[in-house]
DNA sequence: AGGCAGATGTCCT
DNA sequence: GGACATCTGCCTC
């Protein structure tokens, strides 16, 4: 992924990253994970979205950026949310990571998540380990300090190949993309209803909302 | 497998 | 003071 591939409007964006690879460097661990739930929050007009009525804040400052900056923001006073600005500066579209599905590095994983090891979990853990905007932010450890940096950085960053012992394995572009209601906005009027919710057609990491 | 309450900080009226 | 792009634990079925 370069630089342009982020400027697209926040729906291309939110539906063309369904797939691609979700990889988190911290500590000099490694850890990869496959994007299978996305929301796109398209802007000023956008009911549902933080800069509704072009609410410029401190909070919402890298959604003004160009499209490919992350945007880490707190919710309900304890969990993060992860998503990465779309099109150009001065647009502030945006995607919300909203589950991902784990590839490598699932010890680390479950570590971050309940500070046991992954062959300790339950099944209902493991099922849960990373199908929610709040609980893949405690799968990467994905906080604050990520706020308003490159989503091209090696820190956090999106990719369609991983390597896999110094073999590149790439993401399948064929993908049986559905579509919804987003979540949990019930506030925001008429703007419930769009379907701007996109997932992996049956992908088990998906997060338990129909 | 589903419903409900509680936790808890930051932004807004 | 209230809302909030959520999750967990505890309860029932």
């Amino acid at each position: 992924m370069d630089k342009e591939y982020f400027k697209k409007d926040g729906l291309e964006l939110a539906k063309s990253i369904l797939g691609k690879y979700l990889i988190r460097n911290y500590d000099g661990k490694t850890i990869v994970t496959k994007i299978v739930e996305t929301e796109s929050y398209m802007g000023i007009n956008d009911k549902g979205a933080h800069v509704y009525g072009d609410k410029r804040s401190e909070r919402t400052k890298p959604l003004y950026l160009e499209g490919g900056r992350i945007y880490v923001y707190l919710i309900y006073g304890m969990y993060y949310c992860l998503n990465i600005s779309a099109n150009k500066e001065n647009v502030p579209e945006c995607v919300l990571i909203r589950a991902v599905e784990p590839i490598k590095g699932i010890e680390e994983i479950a570590f971050n998540r309940f500070k046991k090891e992954y062959s300790d979990l339950t099944t209902y853990q493991r099922k849960n380990i990373s199908n929610g905007p709040g609980k893949l932010c405690m799968a990467l450890k994905i906080d604050k300090n990520l706020n308003a940096k490159s989503i091209l950085d090696n820190e956090l960053y999106i990719s369609d190949f991983y390597y896999e012992d110094d073999k590149k394995v790439y993401s399948n572009d064929k993908i049986d993309i559905q579509t919804s209601k987003r979540i949990n906005i019930d506030y925001a009027q008429e703007a419930k209803d769009y379907l701007w919710r996109f997932f992996i057609k049956d992908n088990k990491y998906v997060s338990a909302y129909k």
